[in-house]
DNA sequence: TTTTTATTGAAAATTATTTCACAAATCGTC
DNA sequence: GACGATTTGTGAAATAATTTTCAATAAAAA
């Protein structure tokens, strides 16, 4: 299925690739360097090309890349090209800010069903999108094949939480609590812990001082 | 001012150990092990160690580690032992989803000023934290001392933005916006950039399937 | 006390990632 | 069609991070 196994560092820049390879095309300029690229994205020019270079030879010596077909080659790596479905288990605070976010206006992800405990929200619509109660949770995740999950618990739950959404055929999850969520090999969890990064950018203000 | 400096990835887990560990001392426990510290963090134990050994010999052979003064040290280092201000600029969907969240629960970091340019908003109260016209920026920043801002405006605005905190003495920033902004080397940049995220874990589910 | 079991800390090995540096390819121009 | 300027792609080197291994030590059990 994968073309021989990208580095995952790798894999993790790709989507910021994709996205000014995007704001390129919007500008309709249909020509860039590993250099110009660099300066956008803030990655090493060499990296640029160590990782473009893992997919083929996308790019001409002596010329650069060309932004259309470089466009297309990662709108199909990244799945870009189809709809892709998640669920949102959690419509309080957290979960209310991404519900009104719309990721489809920059990606191809759209939040297609929200979940959550709290019996006045069940059945609503929000940001329209439909909220259900748990209790539908894994029909709801079962009939829409949804596959990804973003989790906006409380961390108390998040276990139990992910666990349903798991039984319910789910292989990937955005995780918003702090809880290191225990899950299968075959289920991925992103982990996005926003007091850690808080934490980890005062560490780096104390100790790495003026320099690299 | 730093101890013999520590690998970026070493630092990117301290809290997470930090807060296990005060979970430990909150239920009691005296003394741990890194196996039982893995399981629960979901890093690999030898890592945890080796992560340790960094800042000496922390723990003791044939018994573990002695959670208070683990906790006791870690404290210390990631700097909760001191309550830091941050300012948060952007009172939108997310900004207020963080400002309603309260940091200060789980770490020694608070908001302690937020900024907006829209006029209905300046000289409010969100959830306990007063807002500010963006005219006021630059002189709160430098009478409050703050150094650390988490960024929520708009992407088109993101780079003007950034250089104004900067300019009122800003060494930190959390960066929720898609944008790498440029900034001085002097200047740290922490992006969570949840775009992003949510393609990586799509990719990583398309082309890492079952296994490592 | 002695033995067994648990567990760290550190050296070494391994694996992953980044960076250097340059030959080869291509473009645009004369 | 040759020339100079660019810019890729990639071996090789450098750097970073993880994992293995095991001697040393502490506690618990015998
Ligand atoms: N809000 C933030 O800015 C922020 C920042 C960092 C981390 N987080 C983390 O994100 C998570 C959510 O934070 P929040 O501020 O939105 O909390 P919240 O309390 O506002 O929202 C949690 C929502 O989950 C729902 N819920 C509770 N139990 C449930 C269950 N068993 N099944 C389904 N839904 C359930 C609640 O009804 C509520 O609507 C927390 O784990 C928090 O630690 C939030
Ligand atoms: N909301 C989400 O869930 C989400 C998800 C991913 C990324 N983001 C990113 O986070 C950022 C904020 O998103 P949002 O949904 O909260 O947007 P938003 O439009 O709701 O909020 C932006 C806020 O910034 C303020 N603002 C605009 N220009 C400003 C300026 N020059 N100075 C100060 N304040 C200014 C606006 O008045 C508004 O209150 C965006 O860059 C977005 O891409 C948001």
């Amino acid at each position: 299925m994968a073309e021989t196994k990208i580095p995952k560092a790798t894999a993790k820049r790709l989507p910021i690739y994709y996205r000014y390879l995007n704001i390129l095309h919007d500008s309709d300029k249909n020509r860039v360097s590993s250099t110009e690229l660099s300066e956008a994205v803030k990655v090493d020019s060499a990296t640029i090309r160590r990782d473009f270079s893992y997919f083929g030879a996308l790019g001409k010596r002596g010329y650069g890349y060309d932004v259309d077909s470089l466009l297309k080659f990662f709108k199909k790596i990244l799945n870009q090209d189809k709809l892709t479905n998640a669920a949102l288990i959690g419509v309080g605070n957290l979960g209310n800010a991404l519900l009104n976010f719309n990721f489809h206006q920059n990606s191809n992800v759209r939040i297609s069903a929200a979940f959550d405990v709290r019996p006045d929200l069940a059945n609503t619509v929000q940001s329209g999108v439909p909220i259900y109660p748990m209790s539908e949770l894994r029909k709801q995740l079962e009939d829409q094949q949804i596959k990804i999950v973003i989790l906006t618990v409380p961390e108390s739950v998040a276990q139990n939480v992910t666990d349903d959404a798991i039984a319910g055929g789910v292989r990937g999850i955005l995780n918003f609590t702090p809880l290191r969520v225990s899950v299968p090999t075959n289920v991925r969890v992103q982990n996005v812990d926003l007091t850690n990064e808080l934490q980890t950018l005062i560490y780096f203000l104390d100790h790495y001082n003026e320099e690299e």
